[in-house]
DNA sequence: TAGATTGTTAATCGATTAACAATC
DNA sequence: TAGATTGTTAATCGATTAACAATC
């Protein structure tokens, strides 16, 4: 098959395509058009239809799109189309709290393990809690495909290095650093200084 | 002072300068040209430049910017030259994570109290836990700039309107929801959903 | 001064929007 | 069929990059 290249700001609105697209699933609505579509994520039609079109449209003229069929197309070009083996590496106020996302298991990542360089506590809403010396041997020994970083910033990097080394290639990175990564690792930041600083601007300017 | 509108694209840009200033600041380097801080970004100077000249430009010709200014300059834009006093609403798994959260503090950002529906403890490390009953009353007692909304997605909407009813203008919101507010209030997401659902297309599609 | 580097205008590129033929 | 709505090409808009005069 030949590969299209998809603009970041597609990607991005994946998500916010099947987010809305979920809720008229959930709604029982089974049908709806670029147009009503595009008012309820507040961006145009066009622009919904172009992106549809980036991976070869699955709308019908005349019709519009049926919601189960855009709702699977859609998990499946993200990839929510199995389920993922995951672990978090870094036990303290974060990964816990991470432990215990809901968002996980709702889109099927199926958080595995938790590693920490000084585990306090044995396990994290039944998420055992492992020694990071033990970190190899566990991802030889499992299936493991995403590792969430969720250290502090100085260990971030030799945590990625570790992550890597072992043979994972897909990183979601909850630590304030770019981290240097393979060009066939996906990586994905979680920057919460960059959105806290982003909204302190617009307080400070009214936007 | 006549305002130029900043594009969304500068804005999200200014955390990620003030971070690499702010490390060239710690290590002592007090000048610094368009072209290197561009090479630290992995932008192009053109950029930098650009971006600076939205707000005037403060750097010297024939010799780059001067660290200490630009960092001041930056942190004025960004409103970091004065603290925030924050509430967080929710005191589930996210909201005690955010209450250790070491940014707040970084960036003049003082936590003094947290709210939850049902508390079931009376304070995350030293930060007191209150009914959410009391929450305008709080308000009205105290100034409070800016609150983070860690609620379930059910009540983010509702615990929205109450924060913006008690007159609060800034909201950092953590549940997977577009909540409606008013223009004249700021706000920003941290969609830890979306954020995962474009890291598992880029797993699922090798970027 | 000569070299360096900014500030800013002009050119390019890419993303968004508009338009409409295709077609259900 | 006639009306509706997509898929897709063309036009527009905005952001990025290039270029260079200004000037330190």
């Amino acid at each position: 098959m030949q590969k299209k290249v998809i603009s970041e700001a597609v990607v991005k609105r994946l998500p916010k395509y099947y987010r809305a697209v979920k809720n008229l699933s959930d709604q029982g609505i089974n049908k709806i058009s670029s147009n009503a579509l595009a008012e309820m994520l507040g961006i145009t039609a066009s622009q919904v239809r172009q992106d549809f079109c980036n991976f070869g449209g699955f709308g019908q003229q005349g019709y519009g799109y049926d919601v189960a069929k855009l709702k699977q197309e859609l998990a499946t070009i993200m990839g929510l189309d199995h389920d993922y083996n995951v672990v978090i590496v870094g036990a303290g106020n974060i990964g816990r709290a991470l432990g215990g996302y809901q968002g996980f298991e709702k889109y099927g990542f199926k958080v595995r393990a938790m590693f920490d360089s000084n585990p306090v506590i044995d396990n994290v809403g039944g998420i055992k809690v492992y020694n990071m010396s033990q970190f190899e041997s566990y991802v030889k020994d499992n299936t493991v495909d995403m590792a969430v970083i969720a250290t502090p910033k100085a260990a971030a990097q030799s945590v990625a290095d570790r992550i890597i080394g072992s043979g994972i290639k897909s990183i979601w990175n909850f630590a304030p650093i770019d981290l240097e990564v393979p060009d066939y690792v996906s990586i994905e930041n979680i920057s919460m200084s960059e959105s806290l600083l982003v909204l302190s601007y617009r307080t400070k300017n009214n936007v």
